[in-house]
DNA sequence: CTTCTAATTGCAAATGATTTGCATTTGCGT
DNA sequence: ACGCAAATGCAAATCATTTGCAATTAGAAG
C-alpha cells in the first residue's frame, strides 16, 4: 500500500514484482546484490530480467542506488530521506543511519568560501561500531 | 619517478603498464571508465586484460578506488589524500575537492553520541558550482 | 653485472553479470 | 468494461571483466 503510492509519485506502474521488490528493500539496512535478492524473491516467481528492469527503473527515479560494494560486486539499496549521514562499520559492514544533520553550519561555511551552491551531500563515516570494538580484539 | 616510489611503497613492481597507467591516472581530475582509459592508452601499447589487472590491484592496494557511474558504468580514480571531502557539481560533473577537514569537530561529537568509533569519512557535497551557476538559468 | 624466481604481461578464450527482442500479459486512465 | 502503453517472462545476445597459459620482466640475491 505504501510502496503503491511510492511507485506512482515516480511514475511507475504499481506491478506485483515491483511491490515486492521495493518492500523486500525497504526491510533491508544493508544493500544487496542484484543476484542475492534474486535467490531471495525468485519463490515468489520473480523473473530476473524483471529484477534487474525493475532496479534500474528504481535508480533511474531516483527510488534506490547501486553502488560499488567492498569486493567489487555492485549493490543495490533505497534511497533513504536522511540518509545523507551514515556509519559505516569497516569490520561487520554494519550501517547505521544518522538522523538529522550536524554539517548545516559547516556547509554554509563552505558555500561561502567557494561559490557553490550547495544543494546536498552525502556522508560516509567509516570506523568500528561499538559490537565489533568489543567482541574483535 | 614518482610513480614508481608509489608502486614500491604498495608492493607493486614498477612496469611500464603500471606507471603509465598511474600517472595517467594522476592527470584526471575526474573519475574514469576502464574502456575510456583503454581508448586513451592503449596506443602506447598497452592490453586491457592488464589495464583491468592494474586497475584491480591499484584498487586492492588503496591507491584507486571504484565508483558506480551517474550512468552505471564503473568508473576508477586514484585516491587522493584529502578525498574526503569532495564538492560534485550536479550540472557538469565537475568535481572539487576541499582541502583541510572541517568536520573533524562533529565527528568526534559522533562517536561520543554513538560508541562508533570512527576511522574515517567520506564526503560527497552536491550542488551547482559558481561557472554553472551563472551560465546555466 | 649476472642469475634466479616470482610477479606481470599479452593473447585468446571463458565467464558472469546485465541487457535485449519479442510475444504475451497487465495496470490503469477514460 | 475497454484499450493501449508499459511491464513481464523467456531465451538469446551483449558487454564488461576475468582467467589460463606460455613468454617476458622486475628486482632481490649473489
Amino acid at each position: 500500500m505504501h510502496e503503491k503510492d511510492i511507485l506512482k509519485e515516480h511514475a511507475l506502474k504499481a506491478t506485483p514484482s515491483r511491490i515486492t521488490i521495493l518492500h523486500y528493500l525497504s526491510t533491508l539496512d544493508a544493500p544487496i546484490t542484484a543476484e542475492e535478492l534474486y535467490r531471495r524473491l525468485s519463490k515468489e516467481g520473480l523473473d530476473l530480467s524483471t529484477l534487474y528492469r525493475t532496479l534500474n527503473a528504481f535508480v533511474d527515479a531516483g527510488i534506490a542506488k547501486k553502488e560499488v560494494g567492498r569486493h567489487s560486486q555492485n549493490i543495490f539499496s533505497l534511497c533513504q530521506e536522511e540518509e545523507c549521514h551514515v556509519l559505516v562499520c569497516l569490520r561487520c559492514g554494519k550501517k547505521i543511519r544518522l538522523q538529522g544533520c550536524p554539517y548545516h553550519e559547516v556547509n554554509e561555511a563552505i558555500e561561502a568560501q567557494t561559490g557553490f551552491r550547495v544543494l546536498d551531500h552525502n556522508t560516509e563515516i567509516y570506523g568500528i561500531c561499538p559490537e565489533c570494538g568489543e567482541s574483535g580484539r
